[in-house]
RNA sequence: GGGGAGAUUCCCGAGUGGUCAAAGGGGGCAGACUGUAAAUCUGUUGGCUCAGCCUUCGAAGGUUCGAAUCCUUCUCUCCCCA
């Protein structure tokens, strides 16, 4: 099940789910410790009525990445399986359930002592440095990435670097796996409800401490270059500047930034084949094609 | 009451007679997406019967072959003096 940020996901599954299913949370920030209110993680009584999985997994320190959660899912479908229930993976990062759904390619991951010494040169050389040299030593990737495109052009140089293939030499799944069932449901409402609905959610972390939030995650030791700490609401607050900014400006930011964050994630899932769409009030037409799927 | 500045397309803001449906930024909308994806990037943004036409630059008039740009009056906003 997927949602852009703020749709009413949570409120749907509590709604909907009860002792047959267990939940694998398909969310990039959620994984992280440490950070609740702003990543908006289900609460304790949500996670008290149904195991919630591949929440608090990691430090904020940690890089997650795609491939750990297609494997830890994999693992985890097993798991709830094997105690006779049903897994829902459910959440708003569509790239987590577009990997898992597709299966992982088989470019590899990428070491980080190469990542370290691409990042120096781009810091020492200039943004278009990295481009420059993807363009002689892989034309085929270069033609492929925007030259701006700072996050592409460094992973294909990664990929180039660590295993002398370009990136898009390796097999790339373009079916869904079939290994696996799945029924794929797709979550979303009018525009302007829905970015009520952000501001609403924005309002309300500041209201359930934000601010402590971040300031405790810096008591910890984390800082800004912390994977954990680049998601929306803490970044912005990271950055205000001194006697400049307001909460007021940054709760405003914050929103902007998730309005955005929600239109990528929608126009992402509305790319996958498959997907039936729901308004997340309807809980008994969601309940209705769980049953149908699940058979007798 | 006196003096000065200004009103531009959703917002901010350039533009001071034709090359202006009007720079740039923001926001909006749309899209891409091969292990950082709450990331990274791209396109578009007055209307239409769309290589052309129509309506736009506070309002109404005027000058001119031609005005967002010049003139007159009006409305409103801001600043300074009293």
């Amino acid at each position: 099940m997927f949602g852009p940020t703020a749709v009413g996901k949570s409120e749907l599954l509590s709604r909907i789910l009860d002792s047959r299913f267990e939940l694998i949370s398909a969310d990039s920030m959620q994984v992280y410790r440490h950070m609740d209110v702003g990543t908006a993680k289900p609460s304790a009584q949500e996670r008290a009525q149904v195991p919630h999985h591949l929440i608090d997994v990691a430090d904020p320190t940690e890089q997650f990445n795609a491939g750990r959660f297609v494997t830890d899912t994999e693992a985890l479908v097993a798991e709830v399986r094997g105690r006779g229930r049903v897994p829902v993976v459910a959440g708003g990062t569509a790239f987590y359930i577009t990997s898992l759904l597709y299966g992982l390619p088989e470019a590899p991951p990428v070491d980080a002592e190469v990542r370290e010494n691409l990042r120096r040169l781009e810091r020492d050389e200039g943004k278009t440095a990295l481009y420059r040299l993807l363009l002689q030593s892989d034309p085929l990737a270069a033609s492929r990435i925007e030259a701006n495109d700072r996050y592409r052009v460094m992973r294909a140089l990664e990929v180039w670097q660590s295993t002398g293939r370009s990136l898009f030499s390796f097999r790339w799944p373009r079916e869904p796996r079939t290994d696996y069932r799945f029924l794929l449901i797709g979550l979303d409402r009018p525009r302007d409800e829905l970015y009520r609905r952000i501001e609403q959610r924005v309002q309300a972390m500041f209201d359930s401490g934000l601010v402590a939030e971040v300031a405790s995650l810096l008591d910890r030791g984390y800082g800004p270059r912390d994977p954990g700490m680049r998601g929306i609401g803490y970044r912005e607050l990271l950055q205000m500047r001194r006697g400049c900014d307001t909460l007021a400006d940054a709760r405003e930011l914050i929103a902007q930034s998730t309005r955005r964050y929600a239109k990528r994630q929608l126009t992402f899932f509305r790319a996958v084949p498959g997907v039936s769409w729901v308004s997340p009030d309807r809980a008994a037409e969601v309940t209705e094609r769980i049953e149908t799927f699940l058979g007798p």
